[in-house]
DNA sequence: CCCCAGGCACATT
DNA sequence: AATGTGCATGGG
């Protein structure tokens, strides 16, 4: 699903095969797949970095996509502490509960929900769809979506602002938006190719392959798989920034699959 | 029964 | 400012 528009996708060659069950305007799919990004002249900068050359090397082709605001930002606070497989069903869960409802052929999917349904939902209702942290997480979300509707939270504008001040203004609000979840949606969904989220995979990745250039404190929890502290959050994604510049946030993603390779965690997807 | 999964908010110090 | 702790689903 791409917004309300049910896709099916096909890549042959250089060539990409699009079906769906109404005429979806070409702009629609090349937004949300980034084709706007010229991906030789950003890996070329990236490959500058020897050891994240030989990364992305093993990893292969990697997209990063262009989401709506929206629906990162819930998808992110849903999904602390989730495992990918369940994180995708609470989604899941959302979608056919809150969506609107796509009929193709044997095929059914559900939109994403809109904030105001999400904004009216029973607190129940939304518990639910399987949230980990159940009545908590559904108050959060009901907060945020009337944040959205009501334009408190104005993506647009957070879309102008540069990284630091974008990041600081989408933590204000709180109900579930912390370090992890505010660099996500900058990444994902509102233009800042620099943001470069730390999770658990990320920070074992780069305590592993750039030991020398962090804290060794931080180095030394991470090695011992402690939860993040936010010191070790700021030391990894700050040295992120620093070393990777303007397309951080691609080369934290071939670092997460690139570990998660190592450690034999793509088979939980 | 145990463990842990793409963290965050809040209480203590 | 730093550190500790509760949260409370589901799959292996």
């Amino acid at each position: 699903m791409v917004g309300e528009e049910m896709i099916r996708m096909r890549q042959t060659g250089d060539l990409l095969e699009v079906e769906s069950p109404r005429p979806v305007a070409e702009f629609k799919i090349t937004r949300y797949l980034r084709f706007d990004d010229d991906l030789g002249s950003i890996l070329k900068e990236l490959s500058k970095d020897s050891r994240l050359r030989e990364v992305m090397a093993e990893v292969g082709g990697i997209r990063i996509v262009r989401q709506d605001p929206w629906e990162c930002l819930v998808s992110y606070i849903v999904s602390r502490n989730c495992s990918i497989p369940m994180i995708r069903r609470t989604l899941d869960n959302l979608c056919r509960k809150f969506g609107k409802k796509i009929v193709w052929e044997e095929s059914i999917d559900y939109g994403f929900p809109a904030p105001e349904m999400i904004s009216q939902a029973e607190p129940s209702e939304l518990v639910k769809c399987s949230l980990r942290y159940g009545r908590r997480q559904a108050l959060e979300l009901r907060k945020m979506a009337e944040f959205v509707s009501e334009g408190t939270m104005d993506f647009a504008a957070l879309k102008r602002m540069p990284y630091e001040e974008a990041k600081s203004a989408l933590m204000s609000f709180d109900n579930g938006v912390g370090n992890k979840v505010a660099d996500c949606v900058l990444l994902f969904s509102l233009e800042k190719l620099e943001a470069f989220p730390v999770d658990v995979w990320v920070a074992r990745a780069v305590a592993q392959l750039y030991q020398k250039h962090l804290d060794s404190e931080s180095v030394d929890r991470i090695k011992r798989e402690h939860r993040l502290t936010p010191k070790d959050y700021k030391c990894v994604s700050d040295f992120g920034r620093r070393r990777f510049g303007r397309y951080a946030g691609y080369a934290q993603e071939y670092l997460y699959h690139w570990i998660r390779l190592q450690r034999g965690a793509c088979h939980l997807e």
